[in-house]
DNA sequence: CGAACACTTGACAGCCCTCAACGTGAGTGG
DNA sequence: CCACTCACGTTGAGGGCTGTCAAGTGTTCG
């Protein structure tokens, strides 16, 4: 028996709300921890920790630059922007984060947090306590373990877009990878709606509004892509994946 | 009585060699270990993971992409550049690692390492199995929460110049980072070795090696900096600092 | 001493940013 | 229902930063 905490989230991307008893199946420890075999008392003792926030509404903060760290949160449904603001007053987006991934790590090391995190669309949010996560990940290797792959797995990722790619390039990567992450949690790979604004993107890839717009629209004058304002359709995959090829390394 | 394991590197930063009782002051776990007040049979037990490797000669790889992921490893003496090729051959520059920081942080999401570590010039190494890390990281919560927090920080890292910085802008940043990092470790902060060739720089950088040449020869026309050859002098420092200001976020 | 390599310097071009104007759609209030 | 507003997105013109290409200088090492 599934018994929402919360209100469901219309038209938004969500796989289930969990309950009493089950994690969330998109949820970015409930694999980690069933395929470790834990025992029941063990997932018990993570499942105590959860605490469901939500729904955030577009606009609405997780938690601001400066704010003291005290939990990283795994996002359950919706979309979740990381960003600071430079002294210029320009804003530098260092992320998106989609239903299973984990937001706040880079607080790990420090007393506050070192980034903004916004609610794009309607969010849900399950949040953990980091220090009391890590007491119990003493106890669960299979917890720690998949710590520390996450967080690993974010050097990796940020180092990605770091490269001295061409715009369509960068372009062609943020649509692949993203088609990707939601192929992941069982969303459809060919089709789907962009959650941020162009800005956003443009923020987040380092380049102009006006180039991610260009961009869109040349990828689709030579049939790569359908774009209908923030809904996209990926008609010729195969060559936006080779040239997302080299960014992504694969 | 300290007893070194491999002989001196000539010339080169290092601190000191440990022994068979006492971790080498720069490590990069000693610190974590002692502040969290672990009791002697603790360290000793982190202690006998150590395997001291080295010394490696310029050119000499850690580990290449696709080897087997075993150990993470502590810079003792020495520069270790990391780094990946790409489909077109050019190389992309992830790091360079300095006496007291750990290299391997990023394989651990992963059965091989995703990128290449060589030495720049004559290097040791502590290096640790990470499976038997990660067991002992159980027992000392200290040393847990010492490995969280060399993960999040590398996640910091990377994003940092992964802004859309203008070459002086990106250029100052990697000098004053260069310059604490060396500082953090008892060196010199305002004159020192520039380890790596310009290329290296560039590559990581994502800038072109004559543009590092001509910011590096504008740098000194307008007196912050002397350079000659690999050597620099912080002359400017303040203005450096600015320049650096909004890359580094202080 | 010669060769290979690292580094520097200059000329030129191209990618992308900036600036500006316009189009478009969603929400609002009359 | 419609006009209005405003944010978002698109399109065009022009320029600047930095990459590319080429040549030359300096240094190291066999």
């Amino acid at each position: 028996m599934n018994q929402p905490a919360f209100p469901r989230a219309d038209g938004h991307i969500i796989a289930d709300d969990g309950d009493q008893l089950h994690f969330c199946s998109t949820c970015a420890f409930s694999q980690a921890c069933l395929s470790e075999g834990m025992d029941k008392r063990a997932l018990n003792d993570l499942h105590v920790l959860v605490e469901h926030v939500g729904p955030l509404h577009a606009g609405d903060h997780v938690f601001r630059e400066g704010d003291r760290f005290e939990a990283i949160a795994a996002v359950r449904a919706g979309t979740v922007k990381t960003y600071v603001i430079d002294p210029d007053g320009r804003e530098h987006v260092l992320g998106f984060h989609l239903p299973g991934e984990v937001i706040g790590l880079s607080a790990i090391d420090g007393e506050h947090y070192p980034c903004n995190a916004v609610a794009l669309d309607t969010v849900m949010l399950c949040r953990f306590s980091f220090p009391k996560m890590a007491v119990l990940a003493a106890k669960l290797p299979g917890l720690q373990k998949h710590l520390f792959r996450l967080l690993s797995r974010d050097i990796g990722r940020a180092a990605l877009l770091a490269g001295d790619w061409s715009a369509d390039r960068r372009m062609a990567a943020f649509l692949i990878a993203f088609s990707q992450r939601l192929a992941a949690r069982g969303f459809s790979p060919n089709r789907f709606q962009l959650t941020m604004a162009r800005t956003d993107i443009a923020n987040y890839l380092r380049l102009a509004p006006e180039t991610v717009s260009r961009v869109l629209r040349r990828f689709q004058q030579d049939g790569f892509l359908v774009v209908d304002r923030r809904e996209v359709e990926l008609v010729g995959r195969e060559h936006l994946e080779e040239l997302a090829g080299p960014v992504l390394r694969q």
